[in-house]
DNA sequence: TCATAACTAGACTTTACATCA
DNA sequence: AGTGATGTAAAGTCTAGTTAT
C-alpha cells in the first residue's frame, strides 16, 4: 500500500516566510483561515557587515533603493505602499508648541524636524552636515539645545575618541560632587537616565534608521546634548529590544503553527479513519469506478463523487480526497485556504 | 523586580601602510 | 621607478551577553 499525504496549497511551502528575504510580510495564522492581526519582519540573522556597509553606501550616496530596515508592528497590519513615506508618528508632543528660544530645549517636534534637516544636508553635502554639526550658536542645530550644562569629557580612551571635538553636556539636575568623582573614575559607572524628550527623539530616529553612520551619530549627540557613544549605545541596546521583541512574535507565530497543524493532524486521522471504514464496507470498490470524496469545507462532511474512467476497473483504482478546498473564495480573500489532497495509490489496501 | 544605560568580548570590515614580484 | 598583489595592524562598528542603576 501507497499512502501519500499532501499538506497545504500545492506548490507552496508549508512556511513560506523561510525562503523570505527579510522584508515586512504578512503573517497569516496557518490553517485557521485567520489573520494574526500583526505585522513583523522576520529577519534571515544578523546582516552581514558587507551588508550594512553597502546600506550605509547608499545612504550617503542618498539612494533609496534599499530595503527598509526590519521593523517589528505590533498594531494591526495596514500596509504601507512601497515608495509612500509612513504615516506620521502618532506623539502628543508633535503638535505642541514648545519654544524656539535660543537655548532652551523646543521639544523632539521642531527637534527631529531640524534633525531630519541636518541629516538629509549630511547626505547631500558633508559640508553642509559639518555646518549643522557645528556648535555655533547661530547654526539651525544649535537652537534644538536643551537646557544643559557642558560637562567633562568621556570617560575612558573609547568616549574620549569617540567624542571628537564635540560638546559633552549632561543635565546639571542630575550631577554633584560625587556623581562627578565617579565619572572621573574613582567608582564605578554613571547610568545616566535620558529624558523623555531625549528618548522620544532617539525613538523617532530609530524608526528612519536602526542604525548611524558617524556624521548621523554625531548630529543626534550633539542635538540631543548626548555624547556620540551614549547614542550608539542607546542605539545598540534598542536594536537589541527590537530583536527580543521579534523573537517573542515569531514563538508566538511558530506556537500556533505548530497549534494549527496539531489540529489538522488530528482531521486528517480522523479523516483516513473514515475512509478505512469506507473500504472495509465497501469490498469490492476495486471492481467499481474510481471515487472522488470531497469534503465539505464547512461541515467537513465528505462527499463522495463517483467519475468513470477507462481505468475504473483496472486494479490500480485511485481514491482521491480533497478537503477544506474553499479554492472560490481564496482568490478574493488574503486568507490562506488549506488544501488537502490525500491520495491512496492503491495497489493493496 | 523590571527597564535600561553602560559595559565587555569577540567577530567582522575597512583603511592605511609596508613589502614583494 | 611605477604598479598591482598581498599581508598586517589599527580603528570602527556590530551582536550577544552581562552588569549596574
Amino acid at each position: 500500500m501507497e499512502l501519500a499525504l499532501s499538506l497545504g496549497e500545492a506548490q507552496k511551502p508549508l512556511f513560506p516566510f523561510l525562503d523570505k528575504s527579510p522584508q515586512q510580510l504578512m503573517v497569516h495564522a496557518g490553517g485557521g483561515n485567520k489573520d494574526l492581526g500583526f505585522c513583523m519582519g522576520l529577519g534571515g540573522g544578523r546582516r552581514s557587515e558587507k551588508d550594512h556597509q553597502s546600506n550605509e553606501d547608499e545612504r550617503r550616496s542618498g539612494s533609496s533603493s534599499s530595503d527598509p530596515p526590519v521593523q517589528l508592528d505590533l498594531l494591526p497590519f495596514s500596509p504601507v505602499p512601497r515608495g509612500q513615506p509612513p504615516a506620521q508618528p502618532r506623539f502628543p508632543w508633535l503638535a505642541q508648541n514648545f519654544t524656539s528660544e535660543q537655548g532652551s530645549f523646543n521639544g523632539p517636534a521642531k527637534g527631529l524636524e531640524v534633525h531630519r534637516k541636518s541629516l538629509a544636508a549630511e547626505e547631500t553635502e558633508d559640508g553642509a552636515a559639518a555646518a549643522a554639526m557645528s556648535s555655533s550658536p547661530n547654526s539651525t542645530a544649535s537652537s534644538f539645545q536643551m537646557d544643559f550644562a557642558v560637562y567633562r569629557s568621556g570617560r575612558n580612551k573609547r568616549d574620549f575618541e569617540a567624542g571628537n571635538n564635540e560638546v559633552e553636556t549632561e543635565r546639571a539636575s542630575s550631577r554633584n560632587g560625587s556623581d562627578e568623582e565617579l565619572e572621573n573614575g574613582l567608582g564605578g559607572r554613571k547610568k545616566l537616565r535620558l529624558t523623555k524628550d531625549q528618548s522620544a527623539f532617539l525613538e523617532e530616529s530609530f524608526k528612519e534608521h536602526h542604525t548611524l553612520n558617524p556624521k548621523q551619530k554625531l548630529a543626534l549627540a550633539n542635538q540631543l546634548n548626548l555624547r556620540p557613544r551614549q547614542v550608539e549605545v542607546w542605539f545598540q541596546n534598542r536594536r537589541a529590544r527590537t530583536k527580543l521583541k521579534q523573537t517573542e512574535v515569531d514563538c508566538e507565530y511558530l506556537k500556533r503553527c505548530c497549534e494549527n497543524l496539531t489540529e489538522e493532524n488530528r482531521r486528517l486521522h480522523k479523516e483516513l479513519q473514515e475512509l478505512r471504514a469506507l473500504k472495509t464496507s465497501q469490498p469490492f470498490y476495486m471492481q467499481l469506478p474510481a471515487t472522488t470524496l470531497t469534503m465539505c469545507p464547512s461541515c467537513e462532511r465528505v462527499v463522495t463523487t463517483t467519475t468513470v474512467t477507462p481505468t475504473a476497473a483496472t486494479a490500480t483504482a485511485t481514491t482521491t480526497t480533497t478537503m477544506a478546498a474553499a479554492t472560490a473564495t481564496a482568490a478574493a480573500s488574503t486568507t490562506t485556504t488549506t488544501s488537502t489532497t490525500l491520495t491512496l495509490a492503491k495497489a493493496g489496501i
